[in-house]
DNA sequence: GATGAATGAGTGTTCATTCAT
DNA sequence: CATGAATGAACACTCATTCAT
C-alpha cells in the first residue's frame, strides 16, 4: 500500500521532472541550470536533490518515461488482416503519444548521440521494444503471404526511423506536421507510403 | 591565384575541423574542451583561435562541410526511367557519403535540436535541397504516371528521415549498417521498399 | 523597513568592496585577481558574483563610494567671513576623509585614465560638486571684495589638484603627509599658501 | 663615435618608443597589446623584441623620456629678482613640455601607482629633481625676503601637483588647458595664485 | 522538509614571448 | 635583420552541488 506521503512525493518529483523536460526541450541539457529549472518548477534549487541525485539523474528519470511510447496494447478492433486501418491505428496513436510525450523526447535527443548509458538505456528500454513489435508484424506478415519477402530488421528501423525524424523536426519547419491538424494527413500517407512504396500500383487482380 | 601562404592557412584550418568534429562527434559539443580538440589536432590550444573566432565558429564551419551531403550530379547512367536502378545509385552514393562525414554529421546532431542558429542554417543549406531534390523526383513521377499518387513532401521527408537515422545510429547498436560490407544490403532493401512498401505485389498484368 | 536579509546582504557587499579597494590599491585592478580578492576576503571567488555583476563592477562600486569625499555640510563655526580658519576646516576635513577612502581612492586612480566610462562617472559624481563647491566660493569672495580678481575655475582645479595629488602620493615618498601626524602642518601651509601665495606680503595698513 | 649602424637602430628605438607611448596613453599599459603597439608602428611584433627586452622594457623606457620634462636651464633673461615674469617663464616652459611629451606622460601615468619600480624611476628622475629645483627657488626667496617664511616642501609639492594634474586631465574635461589657446591664461593665473594666493591684497605701501 | 547562500573545480579565451623561415 | 605563426600559462566567470538555518 502506497502511503500519502508516498504518493506527495511521487507528485513532487512528477512536478519537477516535468519542469525539468520543458527546459531541457528548451535550451538542451548541457546549457540548462539547476536554477533555471528550480525557477520553472517555482522551488528552491537544493530541493531538487531531495528528490533526485543530481542533474543526470532528471535525464535519465525523463528518459525512463519515454517506455510510455510503447503501446501498451496493439489495436484489437483492427485486426493485421485489415493491414491497412492496422498500421493506420499503430500509426495514429504513435504520432498522437509522441506529440504528449515531446519535452521528454527532445529533453532526451541531445545527449543522446554522445551519453553511452543514456543511449543504451533508450536503446534497451524504448527502441528496441518498439522495433521488435514491428519487426514481429513484418515476419508474420511474411509468412502469411501478406507482404512481399523483404529484411525485417531493416524495413522495422526504416518505419521507426521515419516517425522518429518527423517527432524530433516537425516544428522546426514551417509545417508542424506532429500538429492535431496535420496529423491525419501524415498518419494517411505514411499509412500507404509504408504499404505500397511510391511506384505505380498495377491493376490488381481481381 | 592561391599563394602557398593560404594554401598552407588552409590545410591548417582543414586539420583542426577534422579534429574538432572527431572531439565533437565523440563527447558532443558541450562536454569537448579546447584543450581536447588541440591535442587531438596535435597543436596548442591558442593555435585554434589563429584560424577560428570561438568554439562555436568550429561547429558552424563543420556544418557547413555538410553542403557535400548534397549530392552534385545526378547519376547519368541511370536515367530515371528505369527508377529502380537510379534510386539504388542515389541511395548508395548518399549512403557512401553520409559514412564518409559522419563524424561531421555526428557532431552537428547534437546541437541541432537546440540550437536556433546551426539548426537553420544546417536547415537551409543542406536538408531543404536534399528535400527539394526528392521532391522534384517524386513529382515526376507522379505527373509520369510511373509514381501513385501521393504528397511528395511528406513522402520526401520520410525517406530523408531513413537515410538520417541509419546515418547516425548505424554504429549504436551491434549491426553498422553503413560499413561496407553491410551498406549494399541496406541500400537494396531500402530501394524496395520506398519502391514498393512492404505488402505483398499482385501480379502484374503483362 | 529594511530585513534581516538586506542588512546582512549590504555588509557583505562592503565587507568584499573594501577587500577589492585594498587588493586594487596593492596591484592595480587589472594585475589583481577575482583570486586574491576572494582571499583577501576571506571567502570563495563565486562568491563575489552572487554580490557583483563582474570585476568592473567592482570598480565601478568602489568608485562610487567615492562620493563620500563630497563635504555633506561645509562647516558652520567658522564662516567664510573668517576665510583662514574656514578655509583651514575645509582642508582638514579634506584630508581627513581623503586618508580614510585611500584605498578606494588609490584603486581608482589607476585605471581612470584609459577607462572612459569610470572617469566620467568619477568626473561627474565626484570631482565636479568638488570644483563646483570651490569655485562658488571663490565667486562670492571676489564679489565681497574679500579674494582679489582671479580665474574660479583655474584655482578651483589648482586647489583641488594639489589635495588630490597629496591624496595618492604621500605615502610614496619617505614623508606621509597624510598622517595623522603631519597632516596639520599640511593643512596649515596649504591655507596659508592658497590665501597669500608665496610671496612676501607687505605690511597691512592698519 | 657612432656608426651608422647605431644611429639607425637609435631612430628604430624611437620609432617604436613613440608608437608605444601612444597606444599605452590611448588603453593603459595593460590593455595595450604588443600586436596593437607594432602595427601602429608598422612593423611586425617579433621586431619590437629585436630593440627591447620585453612590454615592461618599453614603459621603462617611456618614463626614461620624462627627464626631459626636467628644464635643462633657468631663463636667464628673467632673473629672479623679477620673480612675476620668472615663474611665468618656468610655468609657459613647462606646460609647454607637458604639452609635447603628454602620449610618454599620460602612458606612464597609469602605472605609476601600483609599479614600485617604475614609481621610484620616476620619483627619482623626474619629480625629485623638480621639486629640489622649486624647493631651492623658494629657499633662496625666502632668504631674501622676498618669500614670506613658509615650508619649501610642502608648497613646491604643492605647485607641481598643480601642474602635473593640469597636465594629465587638461583634455579629459571639456577644457583643454593646455590646448596652446588657453595655456597663457592658465600660465597667467597660476603664476598670479602662487605669488598672491587668492586674498585680496592690501595697498602696498610705497 | 525546504531553502538559497556559499563553494571551488573547470573552461573558453587572450596575449606576451619565442623561433623557424 | 625582419617576420608572424605557434605556444601555453594565466584568468574571469559559471554552475552543479552542499549544508547551515
Amino acid at each position: 500500500m502506497t502511503t500519502w506521503r508516498e504518493t506527495a512525493r511521487e507528485q513532487r518529483k512528477e512536478l519537477i521532472l516535468e519542469a525539468a523536460a520543458r527546459v531541457f526541450a528548451r535550451n538542451g541539457f548541457q546549457r540548462a541550470t539547476m536554477r533555471e529549472i528550480a525557477d520553472e518548477a517555482g522551488i528552491a534549487t537544493g530541493t531538487i536533490y531531495l528528490y533526485f541525485d543530481d542533474k543526470r539523474d532528471l535525464l535519465l528519470s525523463i528518459a525512463e518515461q519515454l517506455v510510455h511510447l510503447i503501446p501498451r496494447e496493439l489495436p484489437s478492433h483492427a485486426t493485421p488482416d485489415e493491414e491497412r486501418s492496422f498500421i493506420r491505428c499503430v500509426l495514429d496513436e504513435q504520432l498522437r503519444v509522441v506529440e504528449e510525450y515531446r519535452p521528454f523526447f527532445r529533453a532526451v535527443v541531445g545527449e543522446m548521440w554522445t551519453d553511452d548509458s543514456l543511449r543504451t538505456q533508450y536503446l534497451n528500454r524504448v527502441l528496441a521494444p518498439l522495433v521488435n513489435t514491428i519487426e514481429l508484424f513484418l515476419k508474420i506478415g511474411i509468412e502469411t503471404g501478406k507482404a512481399r519477402p523483404h529484411d525485417p530488421q531493416i524495413v522495422a528501423r526504416a518505419m521507426l526511423g521515419t516517425v522518429f525524424l518527423f517527432a524530433i523536426t516537425s516544428e522546426m519547419e514551417t509545417g508542424d506536421y506532429l500538429s492535431s491538424a496535420r496529423r491525419d494527413a501524415l498518419a494517411h500517407e505514411l499509412t500507404d507510403f509504408f504499404l505500397y512504396g511510391v511506384r505505380q500500383q498495377p491493376e490488381e487482380v481481381p
